[in-house]
DNA sequence: ATTACTATACCAACTAGACGGTTTAGTAAT
DNA sequence: ATTACTAAACCGTCTAGTTGGTATAGTAAT
């Protein structure tokens, strides 16, 4: 499970959080509503109102947290690649690969607010541009960053719609050739 | 705009098909109904109602155009590659890449359907299951075929979602580097 | 130690509007 | 007569958001 940051304490707020990840993996962007995520979290409507004021605000904290879980993996996975010549190249797309892994599903934040208001999905933007130049500057060959880093999104998306069924398992093979390609190429 | 199959005259089917689709790009899968769809295209509920009779059929049928359309734009790239020797391999990741190209936002069937009623995609695994054992078969490295797959969908997506502001400037070179990559490892 | 107050974290009941879908009655072309 | 609709009323349900209230814990003056 997630919402584990300042161990052993997670807030409600991190817990209704993690609900609506599961709610949207599980039903459909369109069944995440407060009468839902109470009955998921035990908790009633006006109590998850307090924590986030409209539905808009949610779907951000949604989108937020998820941005900061990506930038946290992706320090772990410098660290793990210390001294490698691509290390930041492996970073970005590991972390990208992996964020939610322990959770129970992927880029939740991402379709419910796509489906649920595009326009929150504006700031997403800007950190995905922020990607693209960092790929771009540590890469020998940008065009292969951006067939790398859209592929792990593809796989991403794939394994959240359960839209192909062995996915999960493959998981480190493909991760594996991922890396095998920037050493060879790069 | 698309729905021109039988050349001249779109049936109001398709028309149907066409506003829900830019419906979805714009608004938001969450605001695709029944009421706003009327809007868009001038006809009213009762005629809507009297072409899918449920919202479910409505989001089966942009499904099931979503892949006729992928597979007509392959075969039309099997004879593009005709002599290629990995003419399957590549005309299954641009036909995937392409369709829709022409019109105006791409995979809103699947958004749409993930986000109301993630059942309906159980089809599409199928789909995409055939797929994968297709790149399989014509790839010597069925792992690469894999990403590059994935690649697609991934760059699809972030077109969709508006996520990169000049995906649709590059897509060619995106689309010739995926085809120099083929040439080059398999 | 008591009283008064504040902040946090809720809950239960309600409201207004939107939504999917139905129904009815009718039009117009083939 | 069939196909392809329009127009408009209507229904039950769901939904976001509001209101007003409660419980608990802590602060701070008296």
């Amino acid at each position: 499970m997630c919402a584990k940051k300042c161990a052993g304490r997670p807030s409600n707020r991190d817990v209704i959080l993690d609900a609506a990840e599961q709610l949207v993996a599980s039903e459909g962007a369109a069944r995440l509503t407060f009468d839902a995520l109470g009955q998921a979290t035990g908790i009633s409507k006006g109590g998850l109102l307090y924590h986030f004021a409209s539905k808009d605000k949610l779907l951000e904290a949604m989108l937020e947290r998820m941005v900061a879980r990506n930038n946290d993996l992706k320090e772990t996975f410098m660290s793990e690649f210390e001294g490698d010549p691509n290390q930041e190249f492996k970073s970005i797309l590991l972390a990208s690969l992996n964020s939610d892994a322990e959770c129970a599903q992927l880029s939740s934040g991402l379709l419910a607010a796509a489906a649920n208001n595009p326009d929150l999905l504006a700031p997403m933007t800007a950190h995905v541009q922020q990607t693209f130049q960092s790929l771009e500057q540590f890469s020998r060959d940008p065009m292969l960053a951006k067939v790398l880093f859209f592929a792990v999104h593809g796989a991403r998306l794939f394994e959240q719609l359960q839209l192909c069924e062995h996915c999960q398992g493959d998981r480190k093979a493909f991760a594996d050739k991922l890396l095998a390609m920037i050493d060879a190429k790069n």
